[in-house]
DNA sequence: TATGAATGAGTCTTCATTCAT
DNA sequence: AATGAATGAAGACTCATTCAT
């Protein structure tokens, strides 16, 4: 695998700059000059790849969800049945805070944040550049198609799969949310299986059972 | 029960302000003469009552909080079984939706979110000063005595209450956020019965059945 | 009279600053650091007055011809003559030109030449924000009765009047302006009597005379 | 005539474009990336022909009067009698006027106005590195002669042939200037015949006559 | 010789904060 | 106590110029 031209290495490198920076500062508290010493380019260079400090952010939003979505398609090919797929939801997701939390790079999850903000604001004024509720509601309908293969398949209770994705997806994100502020207080482990028996008991057809 | 002071009256008015503002611009992008416009006041005289923009911020926090606790706090106060106490935190909390959401305070959750990125970004840099997370985890700690009741009472299987709470407030609260970006496209009434019904099967112990 | 309001005097003397340094450095050239200082305040202070440079600028060019238009609107409410009254306009002119050049207020004409370039470009480009040549006409329209009453009275030949003024301020403003450049080769006593002369000569109707 | 160096054509492409950017933008406003463009060339390779900004000015201020000189020359070679000299004169103006503005050459008045602000300013300041004023005081030198010869012959009335020099350029540049901004409200035609009319009669010794 | 990617000095503008009234 | 005019520090962005290729 041949190097990166030589300027997509570097826009790779202010966006991870960039993510760094507004992590740690926040989007509109992040300095241009920052991002740039910390992709160790002029401050003007920046202006070579990006045409404002709107347009780094709306990379780094892209860049997120490439990654994201990538992560995720990966893990919806892998052909296995409904409710391991969803068991390896939990997981994936509990391992990729693994990564983040593990490697300092809780930039990550600061920038998703910061995605959210953005997207929030962007609805709340009507003005919706970026469109965050479409690529959440891309995800939804990627999932979907599982839950209703549990129903169709009779091992899900009859529930409406759109329903229960968004309310998977949403769980999942708060949990992490709740989990990355006060992390040091549980144990990942017991949550993260604690997490799947409650939502899988919660979906799956009970087996017929004589008391417990 | 007199009448709040001239001064705090006018301090109420200068959070409330700020809340909009907040809410609407974000923390540092929203305008300390913008607050001010709000509150009906000089822009001097919000400096004889907070020390700078970042007390302002913190006094909207504390704020939040406050409500937010009260609001629980008489949920908590109500003598029902431990059913129907998660049963009514999930009301409740659809219940905060649907007024914030129906009477344009969107405010809210935009704070909500500004109020997670500054504790996110606190608990990253090491700064805390607002800890978010030791508020979060009161909450916790305030909910969990109904967990445990119902665990001893034999009514929910024998899970470690500390998580479960845990995961029950993360849970709603992502559920409620990704509602909040997406709740054009899904129905409210729909998803309040199927978060209850999840998320109560999954923790109640189940009832002998002979298939279902 | 009383003193002008504190704030009119500030924003006279931010006018006063932009004069000054626009002629000496430009108008795209020209700080606003270096206005601020000139007329004393604080750099933000600027911003309290005017929205931007252009704003200056346009207010600049305002007053520019606000002065301008009352030295004119004086000289033509004298009731003299109309051979008169051209020769007050060559001795205005030219004594606006002492003044100027006298009083080391050659500021005045950079600014005429600034606003003439401004107004050049507009009218090049389509942008006509300042109608800089709606001015001029107005200027050549309130002259223009004194040449119509001079031809009307039979002391001028039988010329167009509109296209007459034209002439008139066409070259003198040329004059002035060459003048400016090369004023210390040229004696303006001996430039004021021979343009009067020529052009009053070039319109007049002649005295019959037998030989000169 | 061998065919430039390809060296100079570029740097004649230079000047060219710079001319073009310099009259639509200003001076101070034309970015070198648009010569270069304007150009057909490399943005670094303009350096390699002009050392700065300021040197590409200098040499289309150059060009312009190498121009302009060339036009006058040719005119002042023409073997007439000086009434005829100075109907040229006028004709030439009108003409140069016609040729530019018809031929959306405006491009030319435009950076006449950025030389002049350049002279004043130089002028003002004491710079002088163009030496602007030199120039029309070499191109009044060289029309002189012209009327010098009118006064000597007995045609021209007995007026100071410096003076009047003087005061026939400026008056053409400023009607020029006040048509230029002004010309779809005046007729150039009209103009012309009236401007070499008056100034024509203002200097020519009137034949005699008996009442008019 | 030609290039254009890289640069950083320099500028307008914003806005939290101060303080005289 | 209340005000808002004044301020200047700070930051996004521009662009002439350089220089490695």
């Amino acid at each position: 695998m041949a190097a990166l031209p030589k300027d997509e290495e570097k826009r790779k490198r202010i966006i991870a700059a960039a993510i760094e920076v507004f992590a740690h500062d926040g989007v509109s508290n992040g300095k241009i000059a920052k991002i740039a010493e910390k992709a160790g380019i002029g401050k003007g260079t920046i202006y070579e790849y990006f045409g404002s400090k709107e347009d780094i952010f709306a990379a780094v939003f892209a860049d997120f969800f490439e990654k994201m979505m990538a992560g995720y398609a990966q893990l919806f090919t892998v052909p296995v049945d409904p409710v391991r797929k969803i068991e390896m939801m939990f997981d994936y997701t509990y391992d990729l805070l693994d990564q983040q939390l593990d490697q300092q790079q809780n930039s990550e999850w600061l920038i998703l944040l910061e995605i959210f903000m953005q997207g929030f604001r962007d609805e709340f004024r009507g003005t919706k550049k970026l469109s965050f509720g479409k690529i959440l509601r891309d995800l939804y309908a990627a999932f979907k198609p599982f839950v209703e293969e549990g129903v169709r398949a009779g091992v899900f209770r009859s529930l409406d799969p759109e329903h229960v994705t968004f309310i998977l997806f949403g769980a999942l994100d708060g949990i992490s949310l709740h989990y990355f502020i006060n992390r040091e207080h549980y144990d990942k482990k017991k949550l993260q299986e604690l997490t799947r028996e409650i939502f899988l008991r919660g979906i799956l057809k009970p087996v017929p059972t004589e008391g417990e």
